[in-house]
DNA sequence: CCTAAAATACCAACTAGTAGGTATTTTATT
DNA sequence: AATAAAATACCTACTAGTTGGTATTTTAGG
């Protein structure tokens, strides 16, 4: 180490064990970075703040039981000096803007690499917080399309419907956002559940979620 | 390295980069595991094997486009003398028998640690596979029970019914598996929701998958 | 410009789940 | 043995989604 004081304190917080050792061995010998610890829940990351207070937590958005915006409220009420970088497995608008609105400074996916969780967190602590950006976001919905197209033949306005079915939305709903019929939106999502080879709505949002769509 | 010739070579498939990375990074000092590459989708797992076959594959099921099942017939097939150890969020007790039933050599949870992975792997070689014991499997329902009965006061009936909504079946369906009327498993359905501030079936299945319940 | 695919829209009959009730039986705990 | 919680069961009216049709308009590609 060059200059080990001036190394970047990080706290993990991830469920998965497997997960979050994995990123304490990444920057095991990194000069810049220095874990000095993981949570396991959001409960036991709160828990161990009050003696160890990291410059930056790396903060898995998926938890049982509090789920990681509410534990981002909880960290930035009590220690607003703290920096929190949200992960999270995809790309929910909602949930992007729910992070930011309470004060996160960065967002990732798990399917970022290590330079870009390197980059993230130095960003952090020099107060430049990167969130996914709405051109990136409008490629990988392309990349999604083309992928699911090939596997599914997907259209881009059936793509669109899934993603607000997995949201939660009711036909209804949908067809008030997207200024269309009801039944415009009943027929694509015929269409959508006959590619998918799917019988109920239950399996629709079963595939979503399991096919990390 | 005592003996570099002994060490067990891993290829690790996970779409999630920054899983994929920290497992290479935890393996790096490991006398007894080398890894020697990742992959981040099914098919480009198999077009690596053609030239670069290890003796251990570290295969995520829940995978984009092909799913891991999938994946582990076609790598059986073809290259029977490879071992594959399954890897996943949670305990679907399908999932683990169709991974058995696919000539897996092993299954793993992403909570489980460092240690549990290496045995696994060591498990693996040795014709020796490990999966989710049954006991082991009823411990963690007792604690997902404690946790979920604090937090939500979910019964253990409850529990049992959210366990068969999330594998996508109906009220109909359910109240034929537990040789209840279906007016008892409606009756149940409603007093989950009402126990989880939930207003809809979507609601109700995605925080299921949300919470990693 | 033509054409095929995609998107749009509608109808009717049906199945599944929700909401607001009530009420009995079983099980665990003092 | 008393009691409280949990599990069981039923009814009605309602909302949401499914299925099997048909048909028109828009859009993108050759």
């Amino acid at each position: 180490m060059t200059n080990p004081s001036a190394a970047v304190t990080v706290i993990i917080a991830d469920d998965h064990q497997l997960f979050a050792e994995g990123l304490l061995s990444m920057f095991a010998a990194d000069e810049e970075i220095r874990c000095i610890g993981k949570a396991g829940s959001g409960e036991e990351l709160l828990a161990k703040l009050i003696h160890n207070k990291p410059a930056v937590i790396i903060l898995d958005i998926k938890m049982p039981v509090m789920d990681g915006i509410k534990v981002l409220q909880l960290i930035k009420k009590q220690y607003p000096e703290i920096k929190v970088i949200m992960l999270s497995t995809y790309a929910d608008r909602n949930t992007i803007q729910n992070s930011i609105a309470n004060g996160a400074d960065g967002y990732l996916f798990k399917n970022a690499n290590r330079q870009e969780l390197k980059n993230a967190i130095l960003g952090a602590i020099a107060n430049n917080p990167s969130f996914p950006d709405l051109q990136q976001s409008m490629d990988s919905a392309k990349e999604r399309l083309k992928l699911y197209t090939l596997t599914y033949n997907i259209t881009r306005k059936e793509l669109e419907i899934m993603d607000l079915i997995k949201v939660g939305h009711t036909n209804q709903q949908i067809s008030e956002i997207l200024f269309r019929s009801i039944f415009t939106i009943e027929t694509h999502r015929r269409n959508i559940m006959q590619k998918l080879h799917l019988r109920s709505h239950a399996g629709l949002t079963r595939f979503l979620f399991e096919t990390e769509f």
